[in-house]
This record gives structure tokens, C-alpha cells and sequence, in this order.
DNA sequence: ATTCGTGCAAATAGTTTGCAGCAGA
DNA sequence: TCTGCTGCAAACTATTTGCACGAAT
């Protein structure tokens, strides 16, 4: 999506929030919009001087805007990205056990019908009804090696 | 696996790394035996009294032992179960998105395979060695509807 | 005996929040 | 203008650690 149209939904998002989308909030945006994998908190405030507090409480409302989302990998960082919403890109991860790297990867159309038939196996069976999926890789990445 | 012969695998994997198998650890193993869903720390400490600091000094051990495994869902509680060494059961987690629940959900072997595949090509691709997994469906449990 | 484990309390790390001042619709 | 956002500092929560005592080999 380009980068302008991408604000302008981030925009939309926030406005049917009645939140409006401010310099910070941009600053998020475009700071996610510009990397390949969910960031840390603290490589955030690197790419863009923020107060730390502005930077979680507007990820929360982004997060509640569905602009940004949470992954949680294996540390306790909590690393952010854009929802595959406004990326368009579903995708998974790569995890490195040892330094704790989150890398995307784009998702298989044979996991994908694999992981649809267990999501309603599994609905039927225990009352769950799923409505999103999380797949994992975890490894050691090529720098750790 | 039989209580016993837990027990005893349990004790060959800590003497294996000079370590003891003591009362609270014994009762930590238990805890999660008794179980079929990854437990937090104050549901461990609900059913065993146990000081907090031992519990997490423990879990720790046991899990570089390779007997217990952390599992981190949404919330920010660390969630601990038997490892699949010892429990024998590959699976996967339901996760609700309302509280929080973690449940275990059999694996099936087509989601295994599509996944087996999925993680040679991400390996070819990014230099990356996979060596474990983790899959999770989010939704919401019967309890939160 | 000597090494390792325990329990308490204090420390730490990540994240959240109260409040006074500032800014966007 | 008026409601909501910001920035600072203090608060909170989950987890980790130092230390002196106790237990296991």
C-alpha cells in the first residue's frame, strides 16, 4: 500500500475511534511501515525520538484501532507491527532461540488449508471458536550460528 | 507415562546436569503432571504451597533440564508445562483472546506436515535453522461467550 | 564436610498511570 | 475552545537475585 493511502486509513481508523492521528501516532506508523519485522519498544524510540510513555500508550490505541499489533515472541520484549490489515501481507514468523530475532515469513496456501481444517477440528471438539491463527518457526538464525 | 517412571526421568535429566531432585521440585513436577493445560505461576502456587522464588528458581532449572517448557501466550504471564519429552504428547494451543486461557489441542498430522515443509523452504530461503515449532489458534473459549 | 537448595526481602525490567500543561479538530 | 494528547516522574507487576541458613550426598 503506498504511504499515503496508508496514513489516510491509519487515519480513518483512529477518526472511528473518535482519536485522532497526531505527530507521535505518525511517527509510529511510519516507523513500522518502514521495516520488515515486528519491532521492540526500545528500537522504536532508536529510529524515532519519542518519550517511551507516548510510545506505549499510542501503540495500545493503534493496537485498539487495529492499526498496529502485538507479537510476542519468546523474551518478554513485546515487539509490534502493522496488522495485516493495512500490510496486506499475511504472514509468520521465524524465531531465533538464542538472540531472540523475529523475522517475517510469508505464509504457505498449503499450511494455511492445513491449519484451517485443525482450527475447526478444534472448534468442534472444545467449544473455542477461532478466529485468528499464530505459526511459529523457532530456530537459530544465521548470525547465531 | 506412568507417575514412577516420570519421576525417574525426571531425576536422571537433573543428575545429568548436577542437580537434585528435591521435595519442591518433585511437587513443581507433579503440579504439571496433573494437568493437561500449561499453568501459571499462581496456579502452581494454588496447588502447591511453595515460596514464589523457589517456584521460579526451580521452573528454571527444570526447564534447562528439558522437563518443563514455558509457553508465553498473550497476557504477560509465563505459562509452564511438562516438556513433550516427557509428556509424549505433541500439541498445540488454544488460546482465548478474552482471559487469557491456554488449552492443549492434539496436533494433527497434516497441519504437521504442510508444516514440515513450510520450514525447509524458510530455511533455504533466510539461513535459518528451524528446530521446533509452535502453533496457536486464537479465539475465544466457551467460558468468555 | 562441602556443595547445593531454600526462603526471605530487596532489586530489577518492562510497562502503566496521575497530573499539569500543550495541541489538534 | 475544548477535549484529548503529551511528557515527566512515580507506581505497578512479574520476575530475578543476594545472602545467610538448612539439607542432601
Amino acid at each position: 500500500m503506498a504511504r499515503k493511502q496508508l496514513h489516510e486509513q491509519v487515519g480513518l481508523r483512529l477518526a472511528a475511534l473518535d482519536q485522532r492521528y497526531t505527530t507521535s501516532r505518525r511517527s509510529l506508523v511510519e516507523v513500522l511501515a518502514d521495516t520488515d519485522r515486528p519491532m521492540t519498544i526500545s528500537e522504536i524510540l532508536a529510529a524515532r525520538a519519542l518519550p517511551q510513555s507516548s510510545a506505549y500508550r499510542n501503540l495500545v490505541v493503534l493496537g485498539e484501532a487495529g492499526v498496529v499489533h502485538r507479537v510476542v515472541a519468546t523474551d518478554d520484549l513485546s515487539r509490534f507491527e502493522l496488522s495485516e490489515a493495512l500490510s496486506g501481507r499475511h504472514h509468520h514468523h521465524l524465531i531465533c532461540g538464542v538472540c531472540g530475532m523475529v523475522a517475517d515469513m510469508d505464509a504457505s496456501p498449503r499450511l494455511e488449508r492445513a491449519l484451517a481444517e485443525a482450527a475447526k477440528a478444534a472448534g468442534e471438539g472444545a467449544g473455542f471458536e477461532v478466529t485468528d491463527h499464530r505459526i511459529d518457526l523457532m530456530g537459530s538464525c544465521s548470525d547465531c550460528r
